[in-house]
DNA sequence: TTCTGGCACTCCCATATCAAGAGTGCTAAA
DNA sequence: TTTAGCACTCTTGATATGGGAGTGCCAGAA
């Protein structure tokens, strides 16, 4: 499909208009509002040949045309030319940001702050635990046979469970159980973690020093409930969606919020941004996931210490205003990178 | 206002009517449906009373009559008799229900529940800290400037918070003056240990021992971003109530998913319920909180070891099987503090 | 005094009709 | 290759229309 510079301006010009205004554009607006001094007669010539390759189509006989999934596909990967944020944009959205120590909270700022800014439904994937790394862990003894453990991970989350193990353990066993942990097992991901830990279980407990097999009963209580901390999604500005015309089907909104609630495509949607490594469009169907047919999905991966251990982005409509809103997936990402990574630094190096 | 028996049979069915199948209630219908071997034009005088007395109201001249939310507070308040959850329904409840030991997951769980049993929104409120007692406290040392504070609160939750010290402390020192809190302000509640940390840092720093000295200094990092902690909220189910035809106005709607997102206001009426000492019901209007004007709330508080500590509860429309909806309110209550009692109990002492 | 049959009246709702407007596709000519 | 012209299609809003559902009220029955 080989478009010339002149169908090319007029699909261009005809996306921009419709992601405008949101009304089916006539040969006649296409003709003057393109800087081509052209009859409508020509426009709808061009127009048929561009409906014939599948990029608009006229949802009734005397309507003008929409862009068809396709055709934003085109019309992102060649002809839009996305701007940078200005300076003010960038400074109103540094200023929004939060600026405290809590990536919980950073995580829900992120998302909020998309929302707010694209007016659209803001998503940002909260880091799965397997793929960031240990950095420390306690127990501490709640009472006789319940024992809270403390993992903060590479990212700088605090995680809590509490096991209940079948012995009870003094607080000095605690201690040099821990000690045992953070030595053997801090800085690997967690995922190795696992592994090693499953390992180590299959061997013979006698043979094991006491810090050894007081760690071992601790991992077998948290490895136990391990599977339910699945990976999240923090979902914000939601509501925005509402009101956007092309979901006026009170049934496919539906299903749309539904979909934020279960999260579990929807992360599965972002894990694949994960790899991809780059901010990547999800248009209409392409996502492959019926609820989000009439939508199109941002999103951008974002680094903690140069690593990428999540995702973000936002949901709106297809006919969304893409040059718009990608810059603003993209600053969230590095803010929220950003943010991240310092609060990792010790404030020795850091401020 | 008394109403006579007829009168209020009538009222009664009618409601009952309403609420089945959400069409305007005509007098031939209920001459039918009603016991009374009466004719439809005696209903309809009948009827006419009952609008006068602003208890029903007509859509318009031709059609039936509907409650309005005067006529739901009687109905609610004298004519309708709550069934009793069967067998069945309280063991598949109690079946759904979480069973682990962690506070978020079992009020997450009893808001799930709610919506799913109900069919409509369900909420849970997050025990305010402020009510609950402390437990226990422990500082942790991540770096050299960074101490977590780890709270225990007495419904069991475990609290999280990175303070930056200007100094830093060692191990030791953290641990004894996690000791002197423990010693000195555990079982208050954290209204009461924060009024007594203020008292207690305007003495002189100087006269403190070590251990006070540092305790201070970590309570100072605490109370400093302290005000966002709020109480907070569970819901969950909100897209139950995008297919109640009376909400079909997309506004109206909208209106009341951000309610759901800002919390603020909802929390405010989940309080009131928290004061109440019961079940509550709040209709439409009563609430005096607009987006809830076509709606309706259910809530009961749940107690921790006696004491009432945060509420839930369903909201729907007004048009809602309250004869249904309230004992699950009510169950759920229960079943929430019961949890959440259980966990409390020390190991020895429960199973 | 209370109830009821009857009837006129009101309002909704679905359907049909109509005219105007917008936009297209096609054709023939520039 | 472009364009003017024109017939055709489809939407949209206004307007009319008939049927249906239900009420309010009155006068007579119980």
């Amino acid at each position: 499909m080989t478009l010339n510079l002149r169908s090319e301006l007029l699909l261009k010009t005809l996306i921009e208009r419709y992601i405008m205004d949101g009304q089916p554009v006539a040969s006649r607006t296409l003709a003057t509002h393109t800087g081509l001094d052209l009859s409508p007669a020509t426009i709808r010539n061009v127009m048929a040949d561009l409906e014939e390759l599948g990029l608009i189509r006229s949802p009734h006989a005397s309507a003008g045309r929409i862009p068809t999934a396709l055709g934003y596909r085109v019309f992102v990967d060649t002809l839009l030319k996305v701007r940078t944020l200005d300076e003010n944009e960038m400074r109103r959205m540094q200023g929004e940001f939060a600026t405290d120590y809590n990536p919980q909270h950073l995580m829900e700022s992120a998302s909020s702050l998309l929302s707010q800014v694209t007016r659209l439904a803001g998503i940002v994937t909260v880091p799965r635990q397997e793929q960031t790394s240990l950095r420390q862990i306690e127990f501490l003894a709640l009472s006789t046979h319940r024992v809270l453990v403390i993992l903060v991970t590479q990212d700088g989350r605090v995680h809590n469970r509490v096991i209940t193990p079948h012995k009870s353990y003094s607080a000095a066993e605690l201690v040099e159980a821990a000690n045992y942990f953070n030595e053997t097992y801090s800085t690997r991901s967690l995922s190795e973690v696992k592994r090693a830990l499953l390992r180590e279980m299959e061997k013979d407990n006698d043979a094991m020093q006491h810090a050894t097999a007081t760690a071992m009963q601790m991992a077998r209580g948290l490895l136990a409930d391990h599977e339910d901390q699945e990976a999240d999604l923090v979902v914000s500005g939601e509501s925005y969606l509402m009101q956007i015309p092309e979901l006026g089907n009170i049934d496919k909104l539906r299903q749309l919020f539904d979909a934020f609630s279960t999260k579990r495509d929807l992360l599965h949607l972002l894990d694949q941004s994960l790899r991809a490594d780059g901010l990547q469009i999800f248009i209409g169907g392409e996502s492959g996931y019926q609820p989000l047919e009439e939508c199109s999905v941002v999103t951008a991966p974002y680094r903690v210490d140069g690593q990428i251990v999540g995702t973000l982005g936002v949901i709106g409509p297809t006919r969304m205003a893409y040059e718009h809103v990608i810059p603003i997936v993209d600053m969230t990402a590095r803010l929220l990178g950003g943010a991240l990574s310092a609060q990792n630094a010790s404030p020795t190096e850091g401020a």
